[in-house]
DNA sequence: CACAAATAATTGACATTTTCAACGGTTCAT
DNA sequence: ATGAACCGTTGAAAATGTCAATTATTTGTG
Protein backbone atom coordinates (compact mmCIF):
# COMPACT_ATOMS: atom_id res chain seq x y z
CA UNK A 1 0.00 0.00 0.00
CA UNK A 2 2.52 2.37 0.93
CA UNK A 3 3.53 4.32 -2.13
CA UNK A 4 7.07 3.29 -2.55
CA UNK A 5 7.91 2.84 -5.89
CA UNK A 6 9.40 5.34 -7.41
CA UNK A 7 10.52 4.31 -11.04
CA UNK A 8 12.54 6.91 -11.73
CA UNK A 9 15.84 7.76 -9.39
CA UNK A 10 15.70 11.57 -8.00
CA UNK A 11 19.08 12.04 -8.12
CA UNK A 12 21.14 14.62 -6.88
CA UNK A 13 17.60 16.44 -6.70
CA UNK A 14 17.98 18.20 -2.76
CA UNK A 15 17.86 16.47 0.16
CA UNK A 16 17.06 20.22 1.78
CA UNK A 17 13.47 19.83 0.94
CA UNK A 18 13.17 15.85 2.86
CA UNK A 19 11.76 15.46 6.52
CA UNK A 20 15.54 16.46 7.80
CA UNK A 21 15.35 20.15 6.07
CA UNK A 22 12.68 20.96 9.04
CA UNK A 23 14.56 19.27 11.82
CA UNK A 24 15.77 21.06 14.20
CA UNK A 25 18.45 18.97 15.42
CA UNK A 26 19.77 18.60 12.04
CA UNK A 27 20.07 22.24 11.07
CA UNK A 28 21.85 23.21 14.48
CA UNK A 29 24.76 20.04 13.97
CA UNK A 30 24.44 21.23 10.21
CA UNK A 31 24.87 24.76 10.92
CA UNK A 32 27.53 24.19 13.30
CA UNK A 33 29.56 22.10 11.89
CA UNK A 34 29.73 24.70 8.49
CA UNK A 35 30.40 27.40 11.06
CA UNK A 36 32.62 25.60 13.43
CA UNK A 37 35.00 25.03 10.26
CA UNK A 38 34.79 28.46 9.18
CA UNK A 39 36.03 30.04 12.82
CA UNK A 40 38.95 26.73 13.12
CA UNK A 41 40.15 28.36 9.65
CA UNK A 42 41.06 31.76 10.53
CA UNK A 43 41.72 30.86 14.42
CA UNK A 44 44.07 28.64 12.81
CA UNK A 45 46.28 32.05 11.67
CA UNK A 46 46.68 32.50 15.61
CA UNK A 47 47.26 29.65 16.62
CA UNK A 48 44.27 28.65 18.01
CA UNK A 49 40.93 26.49 17.75
CA UNK A 50 37.56 27.51 18.52
CA UNK A 51 38.21 25.42 22.30
CA UNK A 52 41.27 27.00 22.91
CA UNK A 53 39.80 30.52 21.81
CA UNK A 54 37.21 30.50 24.22
CA UNK A 55 38.84 29.35 27.02
CA UNK A 56 41.22 32.36 25.95
CA UNK A 57 38.18 34.37 25.57
CA UNK A 58 36.69 33.75 29.19
CA UNK A 59 40.25 34.12 31.07
CA UNK A 60 41.01 37.33 29.09
CA UNK A 61 37.74 38.45 30.62
CA UNK A 62 38.99 38.96 33.96
CA UNK A 63 35.84 36.19 34.51
CA UNK A 64 38.84 34.70 36.72
CA UNK A 65 36.85 31.16 36.01
CA UNK A 66 38.01 27.92 37.90
CA UNK A 67 38.39 25.31 35.33
CA UNK A 68 35.28 23.18 36.66
CA UNK A 69 33.24 26.50 35.90
CA UNK A 70 35.25 26.69 32.22
CA UNK A 71 34.33 22.86 32.13
CA UNK A 72 30.62 23.62 32.64
CA UNK A 73 30.55 26.17 30.21
CA UNK A 74 32.00 24.61 27.72
CA UNK A 75 30.60 21.49 28.39
CA UNK A 76 33.65 19.77 28.31
CA UNK A 77 34.99 17.04 31.18
CA UNK A 78 37.55 18.63 33.53
CA UNK A 79 40.19 16.60 32.15
CA UNK A 80 40.00 18.03 28.49
CA UNK A 81 40.15 21.29 30.84
CA UNK A 82 43.45 20.46 31.69
CA UNK A 83 44.75 19.91 28.48
CA UNK A 84 43.50 22.97 26.79
CA UNK A 85 44.57 24.62 29.91
CA UNK A 86 48.17 23.02 29.30
CA UNK A 87 48.61 24.15 25.86
CA UNK A 88 48.15 27.81 26.40
CA UNK A 89 49.91 28.31 29.69
CA UNK A 90 53.19 26.67 27.75
CA UNK A 91 52.67 29.50 24.99
CA UNK A 92 52.05 32.10 27.82
CA UNK A 93 48.99 33.29 27.25
CA UNK A 94 47.36 32.20 30.80
CA UNK A 95 48.05 31.20 33.78
CA UNK A 96 46.57 28.94 36.60
CA UNK A 97 46.37 31.02 39.95
CA UNK A 98 45.45 29.39 42.83
CA UNK A 99 42.24 29.99 44.38
CA UNK A 100 42.47 31.98 47.51
CA UNK A 101 39.17 31.43 48.41
CA UNK A 102 39.92 27.71 47.76
CA UNK A 103 43.23 26.73 47.14
CA UNK A 104 41.75 23.33 45.24
CA UNK A 105 40.56 25.39 42.55
CA UNK A 106 42.38 26.84 40.06
CA UNK A 107 41.60 30.46 38.52
CA UNK A 108 42.43 31.22 35.11
CA UNK A 109 43.78 34.41 34.13
CA UNK A 110 45.13 35.72 30.81
CA UNK A 111 48.84 37.34 30.68
CA UNK A 112 49.47 40.48 28.77
CA UNK A 113 50.25 38.17 25.46
CA UNK A 114 47.44 36.66 25.84
CA UNK A 115 45.01 39.55 26.18
CA UNK A 116 46.75 41.01 22.88
CA UNK A 117 46.67 37.32 20.99
CA UNK A 118 42.72 37.39 22.05
CA UNK A 119 42.05 40.59 21.01
CA UNK A 120 43.32 40.04 17.74
CA UNK A 121 41.77 36.80 17.46
CA UNK A 122 38.39 38.15 18.44
CA UNK A 123 38.20 40.63 15.16
CA UNK A 124 38.99 37.69 12.63
CA UNK A 125 35.65 35.45 14.73
CA UNK A 126 34.09 38.67 14.87
CA UNK A 127 34.56 38.98 11.13
CA UNK A 128 33.72 34.78 10.61
CA UNK A 129 30.50 35.91 11.96
CA UNK A 130 29.58 38.88 10.11
CA UNK A 131 30.42 37.14 6.85
CA UNK A 132 28.00 34.13 7.67
CA UNK A 133 25.70 36.41 8.53
CA UNK A 134 26.21 38.98 5.96
CA UNK A 135 22.59 38.01 3.89
CA UNK A 136 20.81 38.69 7.02
CA UNK A 137 19.34 42.37 8.81
CA UNK A 138 21.30 43.11 12.37
CA UNK A 139 18.00 42.74 13.81
CA UNK A 140 17.93 39.04 12.93
CA UNK A 141 21.43 38.48 13.82
CA UNK A 142 20.13 39.71 16.91
CA UNK A 143 17.32 37.27 17.40
CA UNK A 144 19.34 34.46 16.13
CA UNK A 145 21.70 35.54 19.24
CA UNK A 146 18.69 35.55 21.30
CA UNK A 147 17.20 32.15 20.44
CA UNK A 148 20.07 30.41 20.60
CA UNK A 149 20.96 31.50 23.96
CA UNK A 150 17.58 30.11 24.94
CA UNK A 151 18.61 26.43 24.16
CA UNK A 152 22.19 27.13 25.14
CA UNK A 153 21.05 28.30 28.54
CA UNK A 154 18.19 26.73 29.77
CA UNK A 155 17.14 27.72 32.86
CA UNK B 1 47.55 50.04 32.23
CA UNK B 2 44.88 47.67 32.18
CA UNK B 3 42.41 47.26 35.13
CA UNK B 4 43.36 43.96 35.31
CA UNK B 5 43.54 44.54 39.32
CA UNK B 6 40.51 42.32 40.46
CA UNK B 7 41.15 42.22 44.10
CA UNK B 8 37.64 40.06 44.65
CA UNK B 9 36.93 36.47 43.02
CA UNK B 10 34.18 36.39 40.90
CA UNK B 11 33.27 33.45 41.99
CA UNK B 12 30.57 31.38 40.25
CA UNK B 13 29.48 34.64 39.03
CA UNK B 14 27.69 33.74 35.68
CA UNK B 15 30.11 33.51 32.91
CA UNK B 16 27.01 34.18 30.49
CA UNK B 17 27.62 37.84 30.68
CA UNK B 18 31.27 37.77 29.42
CA UNK B 19 32.39 37.83 25.50
CA UNK B 20 31.49 34.40 25.07
CA UNK B 21 27.88 35.21 25.56
CA UNK B 22 27.22 37.14 22.44
CA UNK B 23 29.38 34.61 20.38
CA UNK B 24 27.40 33.37 17.84
CA UNK B 25 29.95 30.36 17.20
CA UNK B 26 29.84 29.44 20.97
CA UNK B 27 26.10 29.89 21.26
CA UNK B 28 25.57 27.21 18.15
CA UNK B 29 28.64 24.96 19.38
CA UNK B 30 26.51 24.92 22.95
CA UNK B 31 23.28 24.84 21.81
CA UNK B 32 24.26 22.24 19.85
CA UNK B 33 26.18 19.93 22.42
CA UNK B 34 22.58 20.32 24.69
CA UNK B 35 20.18 19.63 21.73
CA UNK B 36 22.37 16.77 20.70
CA UNK B 37 22.85 15.26 23.84
CA UNK B 38 18.44 15.43 24.45
CA UNK B 39 18.06 13.63 21.03
CA UNK B 40 20.52 11.13 21.42
CA UNK B 41 18.84 10.56 24.61
CA UNK B 42 15.77 9.70 23.35
CA UNK B 43 17.00 8.10 20.07
CA UNK B 44 18.74 5.60 22.20
CA UNK B 45 14.99 3.95 23.10
CA UNK B 46 14.54 3.23 19.60
CA UNK B 47 18.36 1.82 19.52
CA UNK B 48 19.78 4.90 17.27
CA UNK B 49 21.69 8.14 17.62
CA UNK B 50 21.50 11.52 15.61
CA UNK B 51 23.45 10.27 12.98
CA UNK B 52 21.48 7.06 12.28
CA UNK B 53 18.39 8.75 12.44
CA UNK B 54 19.22 11.22 9.94
CA UNK B 55 19.96 8.33 7.61
CA UNK B 56 17.27 6.54 8.41
CA UNK B 57 15.28 10.09 7.60
CA UNK B 58 16.38 10.14 4.18
CA UNK B 59 15.96 6.53 3.10
CA UNK B 60 12.91 6.76 4.66
CA UNK B 61 12.22 9.81 2.39
CA UNK B 62 12.59 8.61 -0.67
CA UNK B 63 14.90 10.87 -1.71
CA UNK B 64 16.85 8.05 -2.75
CA UNK B 65 19.94 9.52 -2.19
CA UNK B 66 23.59 7.87 -2.84
CA UNK B 67 25.94 7.20 -0.03
CA UNK B 68 28.42 10.32 -1.42
CA UNK B 69 25.03 12.63 -1.17
CA UNK B 70 24.67 11.23 2.20
CA UNK B 71 28.04 11.89 3.27
CA UNK B 72 27.96 15.64 1.92
CA UNK B 73 24.83 16.19 2.97
CA UNK B 74 25.56 15.47 6.73
CA UNK B 75 28.92 16.42 6.40
CA UNK B 76 30.20 12.81 7.30
CA UNK B 77 33.51 11.50 5.65
CA UNK B 78 32.30 8.96 2.91
CA UNK B 79 34.05 5.70 5.32
CA UNK B 80 32.02 7.28 8.01
CA UNK B 81 28.63 6.91 6.22
CA UNK B 82 29.79 3.38 5.24
CA UNK B 83 29.83 2.09 8.86
CA UNK B 84 26.01 3.95 9.73
CA UNK B 85 24.54 2.18 6.75
CA UNK B 86 26.17 -1.29 7.55
CA UNK B 87 24.26 -0.94 11.25
CA UNK B 88 21.43 0.15 9.70
CA UNK B 89 21.39 -2.26 6.83
CA UNK B 90 22.13 -5.38 9.38
CA UNK B 91 18.94 -4.36 10.89
CA UNK B 92 17.64 -4.60 7.92
CA UNK B 93 16.01 -0.95 8.67
CA UNK B 94 17.51 -0.04 5.21
CA UNK B 95 19.02 -1.49 1.94
CA UNK B 96 21.56 -0.62 -0.58
CA UNK B 97 20.53 -0.60 -4.12
CA UNK B 98 23.02 -0.15 -6.99
CA UNK B 99 22.09 3.01 -8.69
CA UNK B 100 21.07 1.83 -12.09
CA UNK B 101 21.63 4.82 -13.96
CA UNK B 102 25.53 4.28 -12.59
CA UNK B 103 26.80 1.75 -10.60
CA UNK B 104 29.25 2.57 -8.50
CA UNK B 105 27.06 4.21 -6.55
CA UNK B 106 24.89 2.68 -3.68
CA UNK B 107 21.02 4.26 -3.32
CA UNK B 108 19.65 3.76 -0.24
CA UNK B 109 16.26 3.09 0.43
CA UNK B 110 14.23 2.22 3.83
CA UNK B 111 12.43 -1.61 4.77
CA UNK B 112 8.90 -1.55 5.67
CA UNK B 113 10.51 -2.11 8.93
CA UNK B 114 12.86 0.99 8.61
CA UNK B 115 9.62 3.15 7.92
CA UNK B 116 7.77 2.18 10.85
CA UNK B 117 10.78 2.62 13.42
CA UNK B 118 11.64 5.81 11.66
CA UNK B 119 7.81 7.24 12.35
CA UNK B 120 8.14 6.03 15.88
CA UNK B 121 11.42 8.00 16.05
CA UNK B 122 10.38 11.18 14.51
CA UNK B 123 7.74 11.50 17.11
CA UNK B 124 10.29 11.61 19.72
CA UNK B 125 12.89 13.91 17.76
CA UNK B 126 9.86 15.99 17.51
CA UNK B 127 9.12 15.86 21.15
CA UNK B 128 12.46 17.04 22.29
CA UNK B 129 12.12 19.83 19.58
CA UNK B 130 9.38 20.99 20.90
CA UNK B 131 10.49 20.51 24.67
CA UNK B 132 13.22 22.36 24.28
CA UNK B 133 11.97 25.51 22.34
CA UNK B 134 8.11 24.81 24.65
CA UNK B 135 9.10 28.79 26.02
CA UNK B 136 9.32 30.41 22.63
CA UNK B 137 6.40 31.34 20.12
CA UNK B 138 5.51 29.16 17.65
CA UNK B 139 6.60 32.16 15.13
CA UNK B 140 9.89 32.47 16.65
CA UNK B 141 10.35 28.64 16.44
CA UNK B 142 9.92 28.69 12.65
CA UNK B 143 11.91 32.36 12.60
CA UNK B 144 15.22 30.06 14.60
CA UNK B 145 14.28 27.00 11.74
CA UNK B 146 14.86 29.60 9.10
CA UNK B 147 18.28 31.33 10.28
CA UNK B 148 19.74 28.18 10.94
CA UNK B 149 18.87 26.99 7.16
CA UNK B 150 20.86 29.97 6.29
CA UNK B 151 24.14 29.22 8.34
CA UNK B 152 23.58 25.21 7.30
CA UNK B 153 23.20 26.11 3.56
CA UNK B 154 24.42 29.03 2.38
CA UNK B 155 24.43 29.06 -1.45
C1' DC C 1 37.90 19.52 67.46
C1' DA C 2 37.87 15.30 64.55
C1' DC C 3 36.30 12.69 61.03
C1' DA C 4 33.61 11.38 57.03
C1' DA C 5 31.88 12.92 52.81
C1' DA C 6 32.21 15.93 48.99
C1' DT C 7 34.88 18.60 45.62
C1' DA C 8 38.93 20.44 42.29
C1' DA C 9 42.44 19.10 39.43
C1' DT C 10 45.02 15.60 37.45
C1' DT C 11 46.34 11.17 35.34
C1' DG C 12 45.79 7.21 32.59
C1' DA C 13 42.92 3.80 30.23
C1' DC C 14 39.59 3.05 26.92
C1' DA C 15 35.96 4.02 23.34
C1' DT C 16 34.28 6.87 19.75
C1' DT C 17 34.85 10.05 16.05
C1' DT C 18 37.52 12.38 12.54
C1' DT C 19 40.64 12.60 8.91
C1' DC C 20 43.40 10.68 5.19
C1' DA C 21 45.51 7.81 1.82
C1' DA C 22 45.06 3.86 -0.96
C1' DC C 23 42.40 0.39 -3.75
C1' DG C 24 39.02 -1.98 -7.10
C1' DG C 25 35.25 -1.26 -9.89
C1' DT C 26 32.80 2.01 -12.96
C1' DT C 27 31.93 5.96 -15.68
C1' DC C 28 33.21 9.88 -18.56
C1' DA C 29 35.68 12.61 -21.97
C1' DT C 30 38.35 12.54 -25.35
C1' DA D 1 40.45 2.62 -26.45
C1' DT D 2 42.57 4.94 -22.91
C1' DG D 3 43.42 8.03 -19.06
C1' DA D 4 41.25 10.84 -15.66
C1' DA D 5 37.70 11.30 -12.41
C1' DC D 6 34.50 9.23 -9.28
C1' DC D 7 31.95 5.83 -5.83
C1' DG D 8 32.27 2.94 -2.09
C1' DT D 9 35.30 0.52 0.87
C1' DT D 10 39.19 -0.51 3.88
C1' DG D 11 42.53 0.43 7.26
C1' DA D 12 45.65 3.41 9.89
C1' DA D 13 46.56 7.62 12.47
C1' DA D 14 45.09 11.57 15.03
C1' DA D 15 41.85 13.98 17.72
C1' DT D 16 37.97 13.86 21.03
C1' DG D 17 35.06 12.04 24.38
C1' DT D 18 34.16 9.26 28.52
C1' DC D 19 35.24 7.31 32.85
C1' DA D 20 37.44 5.63 37.07
C1' DA D 21 41.00 6.37 40.38
C1' DT D 22 44.22 9.54 43.06
C1' DT D 23 45.80 13.54 45.78
C1' DA D 24 44.91 17.74 48.07
C1' DT D 25 41.62 20.48 50.06
C1' DT D 26 37.25 21.90 51.87
C1' DT D 27 32.74 21.25 54.16
C1' DG D 28 29.37 19.42 57.10
C1' DT D 29 28.27 16.90 61.33
C1' DG D 30 28.62 15.01 65.61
Amino acid sequence: MSPREKTRPTGQESLRDSVLGGDLIFLLARANALTLAAANAVLAQHGLKARSYSVLALAADDARPTQRELAEFLRLDPSQVVALVDGLEKRQLIERQTDPTDRRANVLVATDAGRDLFARAQESARAVELGLLATVTPEDHERLAELLRLLAFPD
